[in-house]
DNA sequence: CATGAATGAGACTTCATTCAT
DNA sequence: TATGAATGAAGTCTCATTCAT
């Protein structure tokens, strides 16, 4: 039936290149501007092809913005699990190796924009939400607070509400991923932080603490009982 | 048409209080929909005028929203100004205490709000850039380093990188408000959270660490040296 | 609370006038252009106003599509009912009055074109169908072949399957509007057709039948001299 | 590439209907969603070939629509001639036969569905009107008069006006024709019709007329039972 | 001959902004 | 001042048509 002449190797490889060369197009516009002030002319533009060729990839550019944090993010959840599935030492030291990675290969990267998206555009696109906390929010939440539970089993870290502290502990790198793409990605003059620098202090913190103490008591925080929400 | 009465004190009252009606009415939709998903009537409708009189206040939807940031900014400040005050205990309270009212007056208000839309839109609107930083987060950063120097001085804290040490106590109450504007207004289950023992949590963390370490010699972090960005 | 400067009477009349005019816009292009070939902005600009204000009276073309139908048939049945209402004549009398009207009322008018618009729409918008069946069809049908009814019980008539009848009837008025509207619209010459004398002959036909009784006498439409269009 | 293989008498059927299968997956189409609704890539897939694949057939949409029309329209003609061919009975039979076979091989046919097409669209296709005209309309009023004509002569039926009587009895099954291609293909209920008592009836009434004169002898439509659909 | 990826004009619709009243 | 009818620029999306393979 089919013809079957192979279609050129060229053609063919621009075929299955586009969705992808349009999806880093648009990542890096939904992360400069936003989803709703970029136009969907300018994604396909960046991506080097006219207006109708992104719509023969995407029904919409509503789905487009989807299939940007999912491609986006499933990247990322593998990268986390990869991480966590094989380590044999410290969780001090699993702790700073996964933040250290974290701000490598996501925090640094046009991927961290993603975060700002969501922040920015999530009330308006209610499945997103629960997109977003089952693919993202709860591995990433599961990850941290394991460690925690990890340290604590080994009798390495105290006894802390691992929820709380794992919300704590990856709100540094986090909320300097928003930055990045924000304010930061404007000329102007904040607080000069540098970020290894900043990792590092940001363990440091977590593990020792800022308070100067060789006569260190119980945590009164262990006191504190969960109250149900 | 009528003989000019003089306009009566309530409308005369009504009158000087619009632009602020306004105002909150814009914050409110500007935090929950967005900049440009904000339609300008529907401020309007919200603060209880009509289409035509929100022009007559403010030239464009864009300098409303400029208005919004700037007019609820000054609200941030003053907020800082109150809390940073006098204070004369030990720096480990006044870090509490700082956090404690920082989330009641800021963060769990809609004022928190305010956060969110800067993330989501500065990048198109760049002079809020500088506004924001010299207005916020400078004031804001300022504070809360001061306190860690305070603290260092005074003996009670480790020395810490102040700069980097006041990003990470201020990243989880900053990232708490921001998701109560975004995925947290969504009707979804992430993971479970208690606001006061978060800062329990935090404020025990930054003080005491993680670790548990009854022997504690000096933070390796101290030999790390300032790299220039 | 409103002020209630009463509008000027212009721009008050204008207001309410708005959705005829555009109706009536709509209703000449539907008919001449059919649906889809029809742009909004050509119902605007033939109305008078601009491309927007037509959205500001109805949602969508296809909203404004379903008022045109529904307002030029409303009036179809109020005139049908009108007619139908009260006669008290012979049944042949009462439908050579019924055809005249309706010719005169609704084929001959720019609302016949309605016919037009659902042969050639209806299968795309099948709520439509139901509506125009509930509406026009039936009652249409009851119309007719009630005044059948009223004529066989009167001994007028003879005792013919209705339903069947009441569509003969109905049928070459009914497609004589439809070929005023398309093929009669074009400069072509086909059949000349006098509509007065179609009418006669048709009732003419219907009442005595083409056949040749032996007692018959001369026909009254022999009379009727045929008058060049 | 390869040696030129002659093609095999397969394919080179294939290629050889090729326009008469885009054809008639046109017309379907047409007839069904009419000329803007339809697709033109749809035609292609039902026609078993790809959208290239069409345009080396027919230049444009429009050129493929006229050649629909125009293709159809011959075999009408067609059609008619085999209806037309010789009858030597009484006239009143020839009427019946000539109505009976019409709805068999046009009206209830696919070919019915040209009529909605020409109804619909010929104000957009100029040139398709005189063409429908000559080729149709005229042959069919020359077919439907010339037996009226005929009937007059041979003393079978009353001196009506000839074209006039031949519109009236067209319309009928020209009507049922559209009713079927348009209101009667969407899931609602209108009057119930059975066609063939409706040919029946229509005939019957065409003859005798609805008028009960005294001395006239049953109407042989009386012995027609009600079918159920 | 056949394909189907790519194009871009054009349609519908929205909404910030104006202005007569 | 306040209103809200009106505007029209601009954005999303469709689809007839082309053309390299």
């Amino acid at each position: 039936m089919k013809p079957s002449l192979s279609p050129s190797p060229v053609r063919q490889r621009r075929k299955q290149a586009r969705p992808q060369e349009l999806l880093n197009a648009a990542l890096e516009l939904f992360v400069e501007k936003g989803f709703s002030a970029t136009r969907s002319e300018e994604v396909a533009t960046r991506a080097g092809v006219s207006k109708g060729t992104l719509y023969l990839y995407f029904p919409s550019k509503e789905e487009l913005f989807k299939a940007v944090v999912r491609t986006n993010i499933s990247a990322l959840i593998a990268e986390g699990q990869q991480i966590a599935d094989q380590f044999d030492g410290p969780s001090a030291q699993l702790l700073r190796l996964l933040m250290q990675t974290w701000w490598q290969r996501v925090g640094d990267t046009h991927a961290g924009g993603i975060f700002k998206i969501i922040i920015a555009e999530v009330r308006n696109f209610p499945e997103l939400a629960q997109f977003y906390t089952d693919e993202v929010v709860l591995p990433a939440h599961r990850l941290v607070s394991g460690t925690l539970r990890r340290g604590i089993a080994r009798g390495e870290f105290r006894a802390v509400p691992v929820d709380e502290a794992a919300h704590t502990l990856i709100a540094p790198m986090m909320l300097q991923a928003l930055i990045k793409h924000s304010i930061g990605a404007c000329p102007v003059l904040g607080p000069d932080m540098n970020p290894s620098l900043l990792i590092d202090t940001q363990v440091d913190l977590m593990l020792h603490g800022l308070q100067r103490e060789p006569e260190r008591s119980a945590a009164p925080v262990a006191k504190v009982r969960r109250v149900p929400t």
